[in-house]
RNA sequence: GGGAGUAUAGCUCAGCCGGGAGAGCGUCCGCCUCACACGCGGGAGGUCAGGGGUUCGAGCCCCCUUGCGCCCACCA
């Protein structure tokens, strides 16, 4: 093998794309069926195609690759399925904004125009996402990428509308619908995110009408609301009637002041008569309840919106007005009628649109719907029966809540950037024509004037198709057939109801099987002092800044690390610095081992046997590393990434750096020993190409880099093979034996603090043990022993012949290592030292004894836990002894 | 109003099945030891929010209280 060398410290600098270049031109990200492997899929959720890379979409894609890549070397057929998503709303925004600065508008340049403008828009912007998710180093198929408004993805959006609504699931319906003033367009109920508001209760009185017709000057009725504005179109009041207060009334009608309608009184359920007087105010065309309500009594509907809220012809005098001042308006006249009772300050939800932070007005309008009934049926029941699991479990709630509370789905908007719903209208009869073509004529009359609707549909209507149309539906492709059901999927609670309840039915009722088997949450990524990422706080931290400063290993090891499921996870530059010092950890590591290869190729390193050699140290880390592969595969399994890699990170920092490489260093560097230095280097690289690949799914960019030219062969780590956990790597015995010998490093390397010895004062040490194998085991380990405690010889014995009373000694429990350090000693520091290790000793020995000799226990506990407590106490007892002995001997 | 969380070192967070309190950063001490100062070695620092209970034994299980955000909800 050829001896290479590396930088003294990593730079991630040019080599990361260098790597995905490579990766791509080789074509490992791309997956093609292949029934002789099991697939294994994961369909990303489609950012925005206009968008740019946020730490969101970092944590997302993230831990995505984590999974796909581990997969890949498991020997799935990874498929990690691009694309993006269309985003109906919030690219149509964006463009608007952009007309308004060009002085113009969606009116003036009409339909045809601003789709041109917007496909504009979305070739200048579309590649850029797609770019930053490439710096992540994500292992996406790009060949297989898709949009939502590609060719294929239209066709199924069309076919989904078409078919459901052959089956009545999709239907036209008049019915109050949230409406934005602003995006002037209905939205959905999950588009609405309720906010705290600081208003008013405005306490209002009506008039009664009296028998004979007229109005009466003493009898009122009282209610509060806190919207007065919308009395302009009230249409009844209503009391509950259990409300023994309003009996009396029974019958009459209240005169609807400014307007002077008469109003029926009504009696509903609904009514809460705790709440203020019992009497509510019905508006039946701007109130969901009220709608409700009016249903059930026959009232008429009166709207007296205009689409951006100002007041309509049924406002009267009031037309024009924008809704705010309407209210004002309308507050003054009463209180001039006196029939303004009080004003009370008043805090409540109001329910605004999440894109624009408009409050919403409820509206009656005649829009598209999907009967939600029927088809949320089978997404509860995959998640009650386990067929999907969401993980966390805790998200279960969450989703069942939804679903016990479902209303049916609003899917039209009264956009243009989407798809247009595949819906015609007959000039001549009227008919409703849904179809996948445009119909020639209309079926019922023949009449050929027709007109197609002007809506388009929700975005989520069709990202709620994302898992299977990606793959060739309504085709039925090979990649369907194969690659679906998909196996995870991975995304943010903030999209539970808008996309991935939807993917679930949707799923279910076009393919006759859920979408994937997994839903993987997580949380929000929040600035050091745990606020979200927002534009308006300018605390966002650009991932793309991140990596060119610390490399995307850096970020990713730093975004997964230490995150437990589904958890929120702060995000602060000191956590990057740290992962960055890791991967120069790693590189340097491996450096050292490059630089003791050997210049002359030899075949005892490359070979996959255990060569002759091979010491105790040897087997330990082999064991340690073999036992880290299967915790890893583990954790994996239960998708804990941050606990999985936090192992690794430990291994290689830990054991693998700080203590084995010091261990063989002493035999790399004496050359008399050939056949131990060749052991200790084919378990050096060994152990580092195993443990790069555990790491690579997290750190993909160094792992490559550095398992390239460890291999100098040209098999890129993505496609090598997983770690098993292998019985001949196993050696517990071995493990113990190290243990032990650290044990007396730190022992040994503790005290020269305490004594404050040089660090470069090397001095003679004796080990003293009764027990012939531990001797054995410090004879074995003799040379790193004395490398690691800083010896300038060592020796052992059985007793302690020869040792001079102001040695200081290091206790273990089955060993004492003696160091004569001469005039160094100070006899009175070492006895304090020893007193204090005593009185430890004994706190232990005391919970211990405790412990063992309470009957309950030794009845109730676990035999294997009473065994390991004996052992501890012996260790405790013997060690106590052997210190109060040295004591003794210390005139 | 309902639901599900969370509270552990100065900071950010781990802690699987109940059995001797952990990491990173920060801090203190000593080291530029021929892979790495983006480093090495050693240390200090915690009534595991408070109270009660179950248990031989509780950071972990049960109940109550308090703090903090989160999701849902039509109380006019």
């Amino acid at each position: 093998m050829m001896k290479k060398e590396l930088a003294k410290t990593y730079d991630p600098h040019g080599l990361e794309d260098r790597i995905y270049q490579n990766w791509e031109d080789k074509g490992y990200f791309h997956a093609e069926v292949d029934e002789t492997k099991k697939p294994f899929t994961i369909v990303i959720p489609p950012p925005n195609v206009t968008g740019r890379l946020h730490m969101g979409h970092a944590f997302d894609e993230t831990m995505q690759d984590i999974l796909i890549r581990w997969k890949r070397m498991q020997g799935y057929n990874a498929l990690w399925q691009p694309g993006c998503d269309h985003a109906s709303i919030s690219t149509e925004v964006k463009i608007i904004d952009q007309l308004k600065k060009d002085g113009t508008d969606k009116k003036t340049l009409g339909r045809e125009k601003f789709l041109e403008r917007a496909w504009a828009w979305k070739e200048e912007y579309g590649g850029i996402i797609t770019q930053q998710l490439k710096k992540l180093g994500s292992s996406c198929d790009w060949q297989r990428e898709r949009f939502t408004m590609d060719e294929g993805c239209n066709r199924a959006v069309t076919e989904v509308f078409v078919r459901m609504h052959e089956k009545g699931y999709i239907y036209k319906g008049s019915r109050i619908v949230n409406w934005c003033p602003v995006c002037k367009t209905s939205i959905s109920d999950a588009e609405v995110e309720y906010e705290e508001q600081q208003g008013h209760l405005w306490h209002i009185k009506y008039p009664m009408v009296n028998e004979d017709g007229t109005v009466s000057d003493t009898e009122f009725i009282e209610f509060a609301t806190t919207r007065p504005e919308t009395m302009l179109g009230d249409t009844a009041v209503a009391v509950n009637p259990k409300d023994e207060r309003y009996h009396k009334w029974h019958g009459r009608k209240v005169l609807l002041p400014i307007v002077n309608r008469e109003l029926p009184i009504v009696e509903d359920e609904y009514v809460d008569m705790e709440f203020g007087t019992g009497v509510v105010k019905i508006t039946p065309a701007h109130d969901p309840n009220d709608f409700e309500v009016g249903k059930r009594h026959n009232l008429p509907e009166v709207n007296v919106l205009n689409d951006d809220a100002t007041i309509n012809e049924n406002g009267g005098k009031y037309a024009g007005m924008d809704r705010y001042e309407c209210r004002k308006a309308i507050v003054k006249e009463l209180e001039e009628m006196g029939l303004l009772v009080r004003i009370e300050d008043y805090s409540h939800n109001v329910g605004t649109h999440e894109r624009c932070h408009t409050t919403v007005e409820p509206m009656i309008k005649k829009q598209w719907f999907v009967r939600m009934d029927e088809l949320i049926k089978p997404a509860v029941k995959a998640v009650k029966e386990g067929e999907i699991r969401l993980i966390p479990q805790r998200a279960e709630s969450a989703y069942f809540n939804w679903t016990d509370n479902i209303r049916d789905w609003c899917i039209s908007r009264q956009l243009w950037w989407g798809h247009r719903i595949p819906a015609w209208y007959c000039d001549d009869c009227g008919e409703i024509i849904v179809d996948r073509q445009t119909p020639a004529k209309c079926p019922k009359c023949g009449g050929t004037h027709l007109h197609q609707d002007e809506d388009v549909l929700d975005t989520w209507f069709s990202s709620a198709l994302w898992p299977f149309e990606t793959l060739g539906w309504p085709d039925e492709t090979p990649e369907l057939k194969y690659f679906f059901p998909t196996d995870v999927l991975v995304t943010g609670w903030d999209i539970l109801f808008f996309w991935v309840i939807r993917m679930i039915f949707s799923s279910y009722e076009q393919m006759g099987t859920y979408p994937f088997k997994t839903v993987l949450f997580h949380g929000l990524i929040r600035d050091e002092q745990g606020r979200k990422f927002s534009k308006s706080l300018g605390n966002g931290v650009d991932p793309l800044d991140i990596i060119a400063k610390y490399g995307a290993d850096a970020l990713r090891l730093t975004i997964v690390t230490g995150n437990d499921l589904g958890g929120d996870m702060r995000f602060y530059v000191d956590r990057v610095e740290n992962s960055r010092n890791f991967a120069n950890k790693i590189w340097n590591a491996s450096r050292f081992i490059l630089m003791n290869l050997p210049e002359e190729e030899d075949p005892v390193l490359l070979s996959p046997e255990l060569p002759a050699g091979l010491e105790p140290v040897d087997h330990w880390i082999l064991s340690r590393c073999n036992r880290l592969v299967r915790e890893e595969t583990a954790n994996l399994d239960r998708f804990e990434l941050g606990i999985a890699v936090q192992k690794v990170y430990d291994f290689l920092w830990d054991e693998f750096c700080d203590w084995y490489i010091e261990m063989v260093k002493p035999r790399l560097y004496n050359t008399d020993d050939k056949t131990s230095q060749t052991a200790a280097l084919w378990t050096l690289r060994t152990v580092l190409l195993t443990s790069l690949k555990l790491l690579h799914p997290y750190m993909p960019f160094i792992t490559e880099e550095i398992y390239m030219t460890l291999q100098d062969a040209d098999e890129s780590i993505m496609i090598s093979s997983w770690p098993e956990f292998r019985a001949d790597w196993d050696y517990p015995q071995e493990e113990r034996e190290i243990e032990t010998i650290k044990e007396a490093v730190r022992g040994v390397r503790n005290m020269r603090t305490q004594m404050n010895v040089a660090p470069s004062k090397k001095a003679q040490m004796v080990i003293v043990s009764d027990k012939e194998e531990v001797l054995e085991i410090f004879r074995t380990g003799r040379l790193f022993f004395e490398s690691l405690a800083g010896a300038s010889e060592s020796s052992c014995q059985q007793d302690k012949a020869g040792i001079p009373d102001s040695a200081v000694a290091v206790v273990l429990a089955d060993a004492t290592i003696y160091i004569p350090l001469g005039d160094l000693v100070d006899i009175a520091a070492e006895k304090e030292r020893l007193q204090k290790e005593l009185k430890r000793l004994e706190g232990e020995l005391t919970r211990s004894e405790k412990m063992l000799s309470n009957e309950k226990f030794l009845s109730k506990a676990p035999a294997d836990k009473i065994e390991e407590e004996k052992e501890k106490q012996q260790k405790y007892r013997q060690t106590y002894e052997q210190v109060k002995e040295r004591l003794s001997t210390m005139s």
